[in-house]
DNA sequence: CCTACCGATCGGTAGG
DNA sequence: CCTACCGATCGGTAGG
């Protein structure tokens, strides 16, 4: 259907270029057809990018989603490394994570709220899968006695800053990096007596 | 001189709207000059933007060797975070700090490669001040044993993922993430013995 | 430093 | 879904 290749293409050309950067012929040659034709079925270049946000901000709900099932059955510190990891990978390495990432942290002024609120769902469904695992842990005398929104909150900013570097070093750096991170945080919210 | 102001209002459209997103006719506005003129100054819209990421490159360089004057006579801990605030002060609430954040982030195609010296040259000086004191904390005992760029690319991606952050949060939960990071960072860092 | 203007490109429309 | 075209705006130039 040529309103999904739309989308599809949409997607592509402003996760690569961006809003302005992006025209709509740019769009149409990916599409494979004329660029007045795109208005047989949006009436707007910004109609076409609040479609694309829609999708990629339902797209990526589910997603997180599907992170629970593969938490199952390990240790409170495999569980959160594993949502790191995940969430980083995920973030890093698909088109949606380039869209998401260039329009959370440079929204247009038009699509400011909508996007706004993108990320702030985005947000909460992360801390609804991460905050449980935290809290248990430090239930369970695994994970020192912290604020949750301390523990969220530094996991997330933690995150936010892998994504960014993503910009500039290469993957093997990247790796590193991440390993490192989630090391020394590990190391920070574990409870004095794991220590060994 | 019309040069600097050329620069100065270059600075802040392009940190404020981006490359593509300002036009001669804005800065020649902030000016208070027309469009045409600025060619009596540079000979492209180009040579303005690579003007004034000269100057912001060094400008970053000296406001961070002003770093180290702060950080004498006071314990390990406060030296890195003391470090650790500015810096995230200085590129939240700066207007260079907006411009280096926006196109060390995503740099338009045709200036990627001297953004990118730019952005390594940056980190290298972080990293020339913070190093030291991480491997002085070390050999005294007060940091564990880490390798050093462990500790130092954590620094930096928790600096990388605040200042990302404050595209969407109000100063006041910025400040509250901020002493998260640093607290449960330094949870991470500190050798055990320091426990208490 | 200005007015006047250029070719190119943009988002969008007319009309079929 | 197309060709042909619009008004606006862009970076940049001519000429004074």
């Amino acid at each position: 259907m040529t309103e999904q290749k739309i989308i599809d293409a949409g997607l592509e050309c402003f996760a690569q270029y961006g809003y302005q950067n992006t025209s709509l012929s740019d769009i149409a040659d990916k599409v494979g057809i004329k660029k007045p034709s795109l208005y047989n079925h949006f009436s707007s270049k910004e109609a076409i990018f609040l479609r694309v946000l829609e999708e990629v901000a339902q797209k990526e709900l589910e997603h997180l989603k599907g992170f629970t099932e593969y938490t199952q059955d390990r240790s409170i510190k495999e569980q959160i490394h594993e949502v790191f990891n995940l969430y980083v990978d995920h973030m890093s390495y698909s088109t949606e994570g380039a869209f998401f990432k260039r329009f959370t942290f440079f929204p247009p002024e038009e699509f400011a709220d909508q996007i706004l609120q993108v990320f702030l769902n985005t947000e909460e469904q992360v801390i609804k899968i991460i905050g449980p695992i935290f809290q248990k842990g430090m239930d369970t005398g695994v994970i020192r006695p912290l604020q949750l929104n301390e523990l969220t909150s530094t996991f997330y900013t933690m995150i936010d800053g892998l994504f960014l570097e993503e910009n500039f070093y290469d993957r093997e750096t990247l790796v590193e990096r991440q390993k490192a991170s989630f090391k020394i945080f590990w190391l920070g919210i574990q409870a004095a007596s794991q220590e060994g």
